[in-house]
DNA sequence: GCTGAACCCATTGACGCCCATAATTACCCA
DNA sequence: TGGGTAATTATGGGCGTCAATGGGTTCAGC
């Protein structure tokens, strides 16, 4: 499957339309629903954003949870403050009011990839969250736990 | 699995465009994506280049963290920051301003092999940097314990 | 008839592709 | 063993194409 990596930053016009870089559209190649799934995150001032299929994984891991408790109900909110985005022509999104009060977005959209989905952020706020982060991996020396090499598919 | 070793020194020109050393690329082959990922260092001014498995494993990795927990967001740096730099049809990659400045990259550049990856250095960086760690290793009488060896072939 | 959204079109600026050339390296033959 | 030659890789520059962007226009719903 196709990743999404790396950061771009484009332009909100006046109709609130923004292009979603070509490589992440990319990875939605083939999809039935041509666009994708955006939701507010409750932990930053941005939005996540994925395809199909993660949202289908996200539903059903809500189905997981117990029925009627209190996380599912929690978590849910994910779904319920979801919007599914359809591509114009040319490859760019219109985000709903709501959305972009939750991201504070206004000229310009950073897009940050995340591997199964991306994130999107107002540049500045993404700059002040988000950079120390780096920083933080230096100083402590972070190590990445890999998870084991496949034994087969050796992808 | 092809390895990474040893060290090639290419020149970098006015567009930042720079050749991917052959024997490099040719760990490549076959890959659905024709090029590299490339992130900075945490621990040094450079670069580590991998290619796609190595990348999805990393997704993978991350995946298997919960959602919105904060090891999550610590390790996404990585992929924040990464780029998928497409070989060009002569098998070169143009480093973006980010990398160029995070390795401090002039007007030549150190391809340095690692075995299941290898690191973009700036030439004079990775002398002053690196060169002492072949004297320490003599002078600590530094050894290694190897993995056993597997049953099979299995690269 | 009015409002709003989706589509179409034009512009521009960056990036990828193509070519030509130079520098190695590998190979062959004397 | 040495030199010469051929093939391959590295390098540099120019040009064409495509992605991003902005505005206009048509269509549908109210």
């Amino acid at each position: 499957m196709a990743l999404f990596v790396g950061r771009h930053r484009n332009r909100v016009d006046k109709k609130g339309r923004v292009s979603v870089p070509k490589p992440f559209r990319a990875a939605f190649a083939g999809d039935d629903f041509s666009g994708v799934y955006v939701y507010p995150l409750f932990k930053f001032p941005a939005l996540e954003a994925c395809g199909e299929a993660f949202m289908e994984r996200l539903a059903e891991s809500l189905d997981d949870l117990p029925m009627f408790s209190e996380e599912q109900d929690d978590l849910s909110v994910i779904l319920e403050n979801a919007h599914a985005l359809p591509f114009d022509p040319e490859g760019r999104i219109v985000l709903p009011a709501d959305l972009v009060n939750a991201a504070g977005l206004g000229g310009e959209a950073m897009f940050v990839g995340r591997g199964q989905r991306f994130q999107i952020w107002e540049p500045k706020a993404y700059e002040s969250v988000r950079g120390p982060a780096f920083e933080r991996a230096r100083a402590r020396g972070t190590t990445l736990p890999l998870r084991p090499r496949r034994p087969q598919g050796e992808g």
